[in-house]
DNA sequence: ATAAGCATGTAATAAGTTACATGATTGT
DNA sequence: ACAATCATGTAACTTATTACATGCTTAT
């Protein structure tokens, strides 16, 4: 898949000016179900959108000789962004090492499929809530318009997240009064 | 997240002998929706195995200077594979440009946005369907008990290809009445 | 004081995709 | 005959992660 970095920031930035560390916090909050994104990744980005025009970088002079950007999107920066909402979209990329050790399992690996499942579990658990605070939080907002892209698909993951958790806490149940 | 090629091809071997091209033919229809793996990855890593010692291959040899090779798991493959099954499993990456684009949406994009949502849907409905076809493929076999882990897998894959079907139908007709 | 979090960046490494090259087999 | 699919492999390229380096700010 060909690098979508430069559209994550452009989408972001669309809402609020935004530093390269608050960018990959809300990848990371907010959208880990479906987007990862490195330091690696964002940072020489910005400096190379910034290059293209796409950006304006506002320096927050901070005490000692450290700077702190703070990055605006430009006109040219939407109309890269509304370009890009147009194309058609590339084919998902997952890996998940949970699934593949589910699938690949056989009654050899039971213990070990139920250690992972437990895991499992609890991991989509957290992020069920983690979710949940996110959808609470616009709870009672006036512009709540504005956010109605955000909160399907909030509302997808929440679905999703509990269609894990059902699962897995049946299935470790099956295997465990199995024996 | 470190590369799993090889543990993914001793998983599918355990079962049956395969040709690389099966292998990848097999990832591709059965394990898309959480794994996927090129020619690229898998040729070279089936040499490297073989090196290894963790496969034997068996020269096929067809008619003119053509080779193919299908290849068995060794005791020490399955020893590996089986250490791999009780490793803690890393973090999934997962790098979907449509739900990136669904989030980052807003009302100036929702023509994309329905577009988009349409693709989605079609395809989610196919994949659901080639899922019912491979569940309904293991309907009736003796050796239910052995493809038990597959099965709860791909129940688990029909169940998330029918909440994204669910999902996108509801969104298209919501998108569509607000006008 | 000190730990956690805010903040930016790069270089080395690793992982993954794509295009290219080649040719056999099977079904229509 | 022709197309689709089976079949193997590499080289160039792109993408992504990780470790490292640095130092500020805020809350306890």
């Amino acid at each position: 898949m060909k690098k979508k970095t430069r559209y994550v920031i452009l989408g972001l930035l669309r809402d609020e000016a935004m530093t390269g560390y608050e960018i990959k916090n809300c990848i990371d909050r907010r959208m880990s179900f479906f987007w990862q994104e490195s330091y690696g990744q964002i940072y020489p980005e910005l400096n190379a959108m910034q290059n293209d025009g796409l950006l304006d970088a506002r320096e927050d002079q901070q005490s000692g000789n450290r700077v702190k950007f703070r990055y605006t999107i430009t006109e040219k920066g939407r109309q890269v962004f509304n370009d890009w909402m147009t194309e058609e979209c590339e084919k998902d990329t997952v890996r998940s090492e949970a699934f593949l050790k589910f699938f690949l399992a056989n009654d050899s690996n039971q213990a070990d499929v139920i250690h992972h499942l437990e895991k499992f579990h609890q991991q989509n658990r957290e992020r069920l809530e983690s979710y949940e605070m996110f959808m609470k939080s616009f709870q009672g907002l006036e512009d709540m318009h504005n956010h109605k892209y955000i909160l399907k698909m909030l509302e997808l993951g929440i679905r999703q997240q509990h269609l894990y958790c059902d699962w897995s806490s049946d299935y470790i149940d099956e295997l465990k009064n199995n024996d």
